[in-house]
DNA sequence: GTGAAAGCGCTAACAA
DNA sequence: TTGTTAGCGCTTTCAC
């Protein structure tokens, strides 16, 4: 049985009423300083915590953050989540935030969780994670002024996707990766990524064009690590500028190369069918740049004696570490933190809110042996 | 803004008393059929959730499950508490319970944290996993009587230590491992584990020994996989005698075979140079169980071009799967739902306890390139 | 089988 | 600055 101490017992024992121990807690400006430290003093020894399901009738508010728990796939990039979700714990617990965990199979059931949890356990807010073209999520959610976060852009114009994210530049990782090939000398550097339409993959696949495009111009190849990390952290970039500008030339570009890449489903399997397709097509080809670590993984098995060819994947996975295969790290914890610190700000003050606030973080390259 | 309704709500609609709706829910076979229908229909209409921190206040009882999310050392295990995780939330959650996460540095900070936990949130129950010799929180909780399984036996025969838990069988899996290698010939196999001391490791170091033991004996030797699918479920095993029997015969021998085995920190650079040392110091060597995947990883990497060597790893990580180790896997998504039937069952009827309830799942060995 | 009353622990208003 | 009053939504007695 856990011991239950009330506010009532901290009153009696400090001698105050009731009503001085809530404010020293809710409202400390409005205690004298002394009884405040006199109070904070007995709940200390007593060891009171102010019960949550009494505290939430009263204050409508859970202190509660719930989050989508995947199977993850093939499992390789699992641990993307995996290493998210404990930045997010860890966050989310500094500034009095539990995490809620719930799982669902797609879209629509998602929402029906969203149902059931709303009405029972009343989460403060919801991260999201995997947007992508036409989320449902997004637009239940906003429709009916419920608080959360994406971690993933919305990869959508659509007014009713405008919402607070945060989300790592994929491109600039792919850039940096294709950045660092040139820089090593590599002249045709294919790319492996997924069908056209998945906006994250999409993402990345410009960062390799834009790379090879402004190879091209000539421009300077020293700075191979800056695509990555002069991409420095921006809030309240407009989203429909943030899609256009000099990408769209790049994106261009890279179409004029599209011999030189692949898009096929993720996993190992396709990302090695793949790159042995490539490698036949251009006798050139001499490196390959893939959008996650699973292609990367089955590119490296697509490699013949005595042909050398370098590979970067995505994610750097602890496949990816295992095997010594260069990848593009995600500031995981960071983009936790900057989640729950801008769930934090909208749910202290939900009278000013800014309606679209966002977060793009910059990856790193980690450089092992396959590049 | 979420739309509440509330019992009274329900109630007015339907023309009934409060009670009536709460009894529907809470003991229905105290009402009417008829009206126990019309009033599951009426709270189907109105979309009607019971509030869960107004239930709380009245029964004590939050439904809420609480477990700890690590941090993971070098990953390539990390997705095996990720899997247990995604397990343990969905199975829960068709129990009417939901997972709340936390993190914790060590054992001390940990029932910090349960402190905290159990004054505001108040879960029902507690997850334990990484359980290890001398754990502190098992005895913490126990001393309280606070509902809780580990997954993970309890490395201890302490009287303190008798608890509730899941397990997955090691020495099933190592034994089923070893006996896949005799069996396709290997006679000098070698074994990778962690130093003496740790229960999970010892635990699987000794079914390799078991297996080596009794192929010396004249087994036979074409049951190979029965060491892992005959270890069936158990409940109620006293941890006592599981943990003498044959077993005990089967370490001495094991402990002859010292030459043949290594015991390392987890990871890939300790694996390769285990294994390499290994393999220089017994010409003869031609297999490897590893106690880990991370260990597995680096021994495949130690091996020589003109020497072939089978190597077997442990958890079926992703990483396994990418490089093509054979590994034993762990039954995670089992063990989950068995952890939360053992605390539903616990948490309905707190009085019939039995002290203590073990289920011991049986792995099963994955075969791919590498042995 | 159904309805009325009480109270779980807390905090927002108001009164002193 | 501190104390008093009321009530969040629910379930558990207890009458009816």
């Amino acid at each position: 049985m856990a011991e239950k101490v009330t506010i009532t017992d901290v009153a009696r024992a400090a001698g105050v009423s009731r009503q001085t121990v809530s404010n020293t807690l809710n409202s400390p400006e409005v205690v004298r300083e002394e009884t405040r430290r006199h109070v904070l003093e007995v709940i200390e020894r007593l060891g009171y915590r102010a019960n949550q399901a009494a505290r939430q009738m009263r204050t409508g508010r859970s202190r509660l953050i719930a989050i989508r728990i995947e199977p993850d796939g093939d499992g390789i990039s699992g641990s993307v989540l995996d290493r998210f979700l404990h930045g997010l714990t860890e966050t989310a617990a500094q500034e009095g935030y539990r995490i809620l965990l719930y799982t669902a199979a797609d879209d629509r059931s998602e929402i029906a969780t969203y149902e059931d949890l709303l009405g029972a356990y009343k989460p403060d807010a919801f991260v999201l994670t995997a947007t992508h073209h036409d989320d449902l999520r997004t637009s239940w959610l906003l429709e009916r002024g419920l608080p959360f976060v994406a971690f993933g852009r919305p990869w959508s114009d659509l007014p009713d996707a405008r919402h607070p994210w945060v989300d790592v530049d994929g491109a600039a990782g792919t850039e940096a990766a294709t950045r660092h090939l040139l820089a090593a000398g590599h002249r045709r550097i294919g790319f492996i990524g997924w069908p056209p339409g998945s906006g994250v993959g999409d993402d990345r696949r410009e960062g390799w064009a834009r790379a090879l495009a402004a190879s091209q111009r000539g421009t300077d190849l020293t700075t191979s690590q800056q695509g990555a990390t002069l991409a420095a952290s921006q809030q309240g970039t407009d989203l429909a500028a943030f899609r256009q500008g000099p990408d769209a030339a790049a994106s261009q570009q890279g179409a004029a190369l599209g011999g030189l890449q692949r898009a096929v489903e993720d996993g190992i399997a396709a990302g090695e069918s793949a790159a042995r397709d490539l490698l036949a097509a251009d006798p050139e080809l001499t490196a390959l740049v893939c959008a996650s670590d699973s292609l990367a993984l089955g590119a490296l098995q697509a490699r013949e004696p005595g042909r050398p060819v370098a590979v970067i994947g995505f994610d750097d996975t602890p496949a990816a570490k295992a095997v010594g295969l260069t990848s593009v790290n995600q500031p995981l914890a960071e983009a936790a933190a900057a989640c729950v610190e801008l769930l934090a700000r909208a749910l202290e003050s939900p009278d000013a809110e800014p309606p679209s606030t966002h977060v793009l973080l910059p990856p790193s390259l980690i450089i092992r042996q396959s590049a």
